[in-house]
DNA sequence: GTTAAGGTGGGAAATGTTCCCACAAAAAAA
DNA sequence: TTTTTTTGTGGGAACATTTCCCACCTTAAC
């Protein structure tokens, strides 16, 4: 009872049970680490942090309801900060990009081994910044090939507005009817298409209404 | 053998000689039938139809290669005709229609079961008109609900061309573009565009645009 | 507190759509 | 055979959309 005291305190933040159960299981089998509070939602982990906090968070970046990547916002920029490592199951750049904005001081994959997460872990208390090495060797892929665009995933590509809107083109809408259900102006829409365009190196909006047919077929909204 | 001569004489056209067989089985049990030559296409059928006229012809709309609809209007507008009875797979009522149209004096689907096979075949040697019942109820339904469409197969209600441009734009290409590929003019585009928003009820180049993803990923032409 | 990003819109020229119309060839119907 | 329908080909003009600029406001980010 002594030694714990003494432990570091890590806070898990994930909706899926089974998941935190396995990360406790790993960070309790170190005798330095402790797990002090889980959470399934962003609200929840704010409470928990009111009354014990953590030296460390894990954060899921897909939480039900509610954004990880928020959450991360609030934990690091706290006074003192928490600092936070994402555990995350996307490879995908684009997630990793807005975690380090949200001021994530590591990145580590779900399917990572466990031995992994215990040592990333005291690379996070002491300051390190991490990524997984898959990660790490897209990003340099990345800084070789700047413009190696191959059909990149929307929702990472897009803000939630866009995206939105990009949705809706595939599932039948045009933009007027999006004006409409959306309560915007028509021309609101029509930029949003061109940002949406920009961002997807889209020609025209008939490539945008394909992309977007083909993207929503993809994800089951059709 | 001399009962032979007095039995109603069946040509069986399908592609599948299991199926040609099933069917040939059926007939065969039946004291007033016969089987009077099989063929697995249209040239073959016309020839067998020269020296041993039948009195009915079964003939399974598609066919490798060839057209049922066609073998049907040609029997049919032969003197004398010879009766065709359709046996199809098919439960669409554009099949349905095209095989009508062409002169066939029943449409039979070929989940149907035995027994109904050679009550049809008497009906139509009689002279009746006989769909199996599941087209029957998708014809009242029709009736009663003129403007239900459930999205029917594009190929079966388009004409070659139209069916052509349907497609390219499905695969991303735009008016101007297939009018280039195409070698014809914008407006001829247009037009065809007009004809197939007018058969495949769609109300603007939108909604063909999405409908035309739809099908050609599903038929794999994406 | 200045910069960057996201969401909201307008104006005007270019482009695309829609609804007419027409004509010729081929196919179907009479 | 002759007539009618279907198919493929196009034009003109009114209308709608797209595209390219631009602007404003708010909310993070640095």
């Amino acid at each position: 009872m002594m030694g714990d005291a003494k432990k570091l305190r890590i806070l898990l933040v994930d909706d899926h049970p089974l998941m935190r159960q396995g990360i406790a299981r790993v960070i309790e089998k170190d005798e330095e680490l402790t797990v002090c509070g889980e959470a399934s939602s962003v609200s929840e982990a704010l409470k928990i942090v009111e009354r014990s906090r953590p030296d460390l968070a894990c954060v899921d970046l897909s939480l039900e309801n509610s954004n990880g990547v928020d959450l991360v916002r609030s934990l690091t920029h706290m006074d003192p900060p928490i600092p936070c490592l994402v555990i995350s199951m996307h490879e995908d750049l684009a997630y990793v990009e807005k975690a380090f904005r949200a001021g994530a001081c590591g990145y580590l994959l779900k399917r990572e081994s466990a031995e992994k997460l215990t040592t990333v872990i005291r690379q996070a208390l002491r300051g390190e910044v991490f990524t997984s090495s898959q990660i790490t060797s897209s990003m340099l892929e990345r800084l070789i090939h700047p413009n190696n665009d191959q059909e990149p995933a929307p929702q990472e590509m897009l803000t939630a507005r866009e995206y939105e809107i990009f949705c809706l083109f595939g599932q039948g809408s045009a933009r007027t009817e999006i004006a409409d259900q959306l309560s915007i102006s028509v021309k609101t829409v029509d930029t949003h298409v061109e940002r949406i365009k920009e961002t997807l190196h889209l020609d025209s909006t008939f490539q945008l209404i394909h992309r977007s047919v083909k993207h929503c077929l993809k994800v089951g909204l059709l």
